[in-house]
RNA sequence: GCCGUUGUAGCUCAGUGGUAGAGCACUUCCUUGGUAAGGAAGAGGUCGAGAGUUCAAUUCUCUUCAACGGCUCCA
C-alpha cells in the first residue's frame, strides 16, 4: 500500500498504481468530475497517470492556476488536431498556454494562410472533437524511438525538440488522430472542454529570433462552459473601453498626425493640463528632495555619444544623425550625458555631493514601428529624469530615497498593482550590450539587492534586463489589453562616471569617480498618462483632471448666476466652465458624464436664490445641494490633497 | 523590421465595377426644459495616397503610408 496524504493533512492508503482519479472518485464523485490534474509531490501530473510512491496530492480544478493551464495546454492539442485535419501536412513547433489566459500554437503551414474564416471552421471542429470525448493518452518513449517516430513523419521541428530532451524522460500524448511531442500534462478527455474561442493569427518567429523562419501562431481560449467564455468576452470589452488610445481620443488628451510622423505625440490642451499637474508635482517633490533642476538642449554632437557609449550599444534606435558644418548631431535619446557635462562644468568636492539633477528631458527614440503602441511606446518622450552624482557611502541612502519617492507617488496614484523587477545583465554579453566590466556588475547588483531586501519590498529576479551602464530597478504594469511596460526605473550607473571622467575630490584630497543614480518614478509623460488614464477609467482624480467642474445651468434664465459661481469657482484657482448651449438639463449632464468632468454643479431658480448649487459626482449622480462657499471648500481641499479619493 | 488584419464624414460604422449612406457630433431655427440623448432644417466626404486593369474604380490588382493584433525589440 502507499500512503497518500492530502493538503488538509489527512493520509490515506492505496493500493500501488492508483490513479488521482481513483483517489478523487474514492473520496467523491463530484471532485472526480470537477477536476483537471492533480499535483503529485509538488509536480503536476495527469490524473490517470498510476502512483506508485507515498505521495503527497492535491487536486487542481478550474479554479487553480495550474487547472487553468493544464486545460488551456489540452485545449491547444485539440486545436492542433483540428489543424491536422483540416490542413495536412503541417508542422507543429510548440503550443503552450499562456499566464494571462488561453493558449497557442506555432505552426508550419508550409506556405499556406490560415484566415479568420478559418478559425471559425476550426472552432466548429474542435468542438465536434471535443464531444467525442476522447481520452488524453500518455506514452513514455524512448528517444530513439521518438526520433525514428518524428524522422518517419518529416517534423524537423520535433526532432530539433528531441535534441535537447534526456532518454528516459520523452512522453508523447494522443487524443483522437493526434499525436505530439509533449511533457504533459493534460486533462483526462477533450469532453471537458466545453467552449473554445480562437481569438487571433499571428507571425512568430521560430524560437523567437528574428534570423530564424517565420511560423504562424494561432491563439486561442477555452472554457469549461459557455457561460464562462461569455463572460470573459464582456470583460474583454470592458477592458477596451479603458484603453488609453480610445480614452485619450474621447476625452480629448493627445493626437497623432500621418504627416508629422509615426509615434510622435500632440498633447491637446487637456493634456497639457495632466502634463503640467504632473510636473508641478514632480516639481514640488524633487525640490524638497534637493534636485536642481535644469534645462538642456535636445540634440548633441556625435562624440558625446560615443563617450557615453550610446552609439556603441543603442545606435539602431536612435534617430539617424543631421550633419551641419561637416559635423554630426543627433537627437538625444538620453538625458544624462547632458547632465554629466552640467556636472562637470564646476569642479566637484564630497562636500557637493550627492549631486541631484532633475529636468523633465524631451528625448527621441527610434522604436521600431511595429512596436508603437498608442501612448505607451512613443518616438518622443518626456522623461521624469533625474541623475545623482554620488560617493559610494551615499549610495545606499540615495538609492534608498528614490525608492521611497516612487512609493509616494504610487501612494498617490493609488498604483498598487505592479511588479518590481530587479534587472540584472547577463554575463556573456559583456562588451556586446553591456559595458565589459565584471567586478563592478557583480557588486552594484548585490548592492541594489540589498537596498530592495532591507526595504522590505517584494522583487522578482530577471536575468538581461540591464541597462547597459548597470543593473536597475524596474516598476513593471499591464495595460489593459495585458501588455507589459516598465513605468519606471531607478538604475545604477557605474560605468559613465568614469567614461565622462567625471570627478570629485574627496575629504583625504583625492579624486574619485562618482556613482550614478538614473531615475525616473513618473517614467515618462506618454507612458505614464497612458497608465493613468487605463488605471482610472478616464476618471482622472480632481486635481488631475483637465476640467474640474462644469456649470450646469437649467436654462439660460439662471446664465447670470452660473457665471457668478463660474467667477467664484476661477478665482479659487478651479479649472471649470458653463455649458451654455441651449440643452435640457438631462442632455448636459449626459455629456458632462461623458467627459469624465468629476463636477457638475446644476443651477436652477431654487439655487439662485439661495446662494447655492446642485453638486453632482461623475458617475454617483446628484449629491446634494449646498452653498456654493462650502462647496468651493470642498474642492479646494480635494485638489490640495491631491486626493485620491471620489 | 517581420507575419496577419484594417483604412468610407469630426466620431462609430453600413455599402456598391456606373463618381456614396446611417446614427451621433457640428450650424441655424423652434423649445426655457430639474439630474444620462426635446424637435425641425442645413452643412459636411475627390471612399488613406500613388499607379495599373477597365468604356467606367471608392469597389479588382500592385505599390506605398498609417492604424490595429502578435513576433522581435524596449537605455
Amino acid at each position: 500500500m502507499i500512503k497518500v496524504s492530502f493538503p488538509d493533512g489527512a493520509v490515506r492508503e492505496y493500493d500501488p498504481g492508483t490513479s488521482s482519479m481513483d483517489i478523487a472518485r474514492s473520496i467523491s464523485e463530484g471532485l472526480a468530475r470537477r477536476i483537471l490534474a492533480a499535483s503529485v509531490n509538488g509536480q503536476v501530473w495527469d490524473l490517470n497517470r498510476p502512483i506508485y510512491e507515498d505521495s503527497a496530492i492535491k487536486f487542481l480544478a478550474w479554479d487553480d492556476k495550474d487547472g487553468k493551464s493544464t486545460f488551456w495546454h489540452s485545449t491547444a492539442h485539440l486545436m492542433a488536431e483540428a489543424i491536422e485535419a483540416r490542413f495536412p501536412g503541417v508542422k507543429f513547433w510548440v503550443g503552450p498556454p499562456i499566464d494571462n489566459g488561453g493558449f497557442y500554437y506555432d505552426i508550419d503551414l508550409g506556405g499556406r494562410s490560415i484566415t479568420e474564416e478559418d478559425l471559425r471552421a476550426l472552432e466548429t471542429d474542435m468542438a465536434a472533437l471535443a464531444k467525442k470525448n476522447n481520452p488524453y493518452v500518455r506514452k513514455a518513449i524512448s528517444k530513439a524511438d521518438a526520433v525514428a517516430y518524428f524522422t518517419e513523419k518529416g517534423d524537423e521541428y520535433k526532432l530539433d525538440l528531441l535534441q535537447n530532451l534526456e532518454d528516459g524522460n520523452i512522453t508523447l500524448y494522443s487524443q483522437g488522430n493526434f499525436t505530439d511531442l509533449c511533457r504533459g500534462p493534460h486533462i483526462p478527455s477533450t469532453g471537458l472542454i466545453k467552449a473554445v474561442k480562437l481569438t487571433n493569427i499571428a507571425g512568430a518567429y521560430w524560437k523567437g529570433d528574428e534570423k530564424n523562419k517565420q511560423l504562424t501562431r494561432v491563439y486561442g481560449i477555452s472554457f469549461p462552459s459557455q457561460k464562462e467564455l461569455d463572460e470573459y468576452l464582456t470583460l474583454l470589452e470592458e477592458a477596451k473601453k479603458r484603453d488609453h488610445r480610445k480614452l485619450g481620443k474621447e476625452l480629448g488628451i493627445y493626437t497623432m498626425d500621418d504627416d508629422v510622423g509615426q509615434g510622435l505625440i500632440m498633447w491637446m490642451p487637456n493634456g497639457t493640463i495632466i502634463i503640467e499637474e504632473l510636473e508641478k508635482l514632480a516639481k514640488e517633490t524633487e525640490g524638497d528632495a534637493g534636485y536642481h533642476r535644469v534645462v538642456t538642449p535636445h540634440i548633441a554632437k556625435e562624440n558625446m555619444y560615443l563617450t557615453s557609449g550610446h552609439l556603441p550599444y543603442y545606435a539602431d534606435s536612435m534617430y539617424p544623425p543631421m550633419e551641419l558644418d561637416g559635423e554630426k548631431y543627433y537627437l538625444k535619446s538620453m538625458n544624462c550625458p547632458h547632465h554629466h557635462k552640467i556636472y562637470a562644468a564646476e569642479p566637484k568636492s564630497y562636500r557637493d555631493l550627492p549631486y541631484r539633477l532633475a529636468e523633465y528631458g524631451t528625448v527621441y527614440r527610434y522604436e521600431q514601428s511595429g512596436e508603437l503602441f498608442g501612448l505607451m511606446r512613443v518616438r518622443c518622450l518626456h522623461m521624469n529624469d533625474a541623475h545623482i552624482y554620488c560617493t559610494k557611502s551615499q549610495f545606499e541612502s540615495e538609492f534608498r530615497a528614490v525608492n521611497d519617492m516612487y512609493l509616494k507617488y504610487f501612494k498617490i496614484f493609488g498604483i498598487d498593482k505592479y511588479v518590481m523587477r530587479l534587472s540584472l545583465h547577463s554575463p556573456e554579453k559583456l562588451g556586446i550590450k553591456y559595458v565589459n566590466h565584471p567586478e563592478l556588475w557583480k557588486e552594484t547588483e548585490e548592492m541594489v539587492r540589498q537596498v530592495l531586501i532591507d526595504s522590505n519590498i517584494p522583487f522578482v529576479e530577471v536575468q538581461d534586463e540591464a541597462a547597459f551602464y548597470g543593473p536597475k530597478i524596474d516598476v513593471q504594469i499591464f495595460s489593459v489589453i495585458g501588455r507589459e511596460f516598465t513605468l519606471a526605473t531607478n538604475q545604477v550607473d557605474f560605468s559613465q562616471g568614469r567614461s565622462f571622467k567625471l570627478e570629485y575630490t574627496t575629504a583625504e584630497n583625492e579624486t574619485d569617480v562618482p556613482l550614478i543614480i538614473h531615475r525616473a518614478p513618473l517614467g515618462t509623460h506618454e507612458r505614464f498618462i497612458g497608465f493613468l488614464l487605463e488605471h482610472y477609467a478616464g476618471k482622472l482624480p480632481v486635481w488631475l483632471s483637465p476640467a474640474q467642474v462644469k456649470v450646469l445651468p437649467i436654462s439660460d434664465k439662471f446664465m447670470d448666476y452660473a457665471k457668478v459661481v463660474l467667477g467664484k469657482l476661477k478665482a479659487a484657482g478651479v479649472r471649470a466652465s458653463i455649458d451654455d448651449r441651449n440643452e435640457k438639463i438631462g442632455k448636459k449632464i449626459r455629456e458632462t458624464e461623458l467627459q469624465r468632468i468629476p463636477y457638475m454643479l446644476v443651477i436652477g431658480e431654487k439655487e439662485m436664490n439661495e446662494g447655492k448649487v446642485a453638486v453632482r459626482r461623475q458617475g454617483k449622480g446628484d449629491s446634494g445641494v449646498v452653498l456654493v462657499e462650502d462647496f468651493l471648500t470642498v474642492i479646494s481641499r480635494e485638489i490640495t490633497n491631491r486626493s485620491n479619493e471620489d
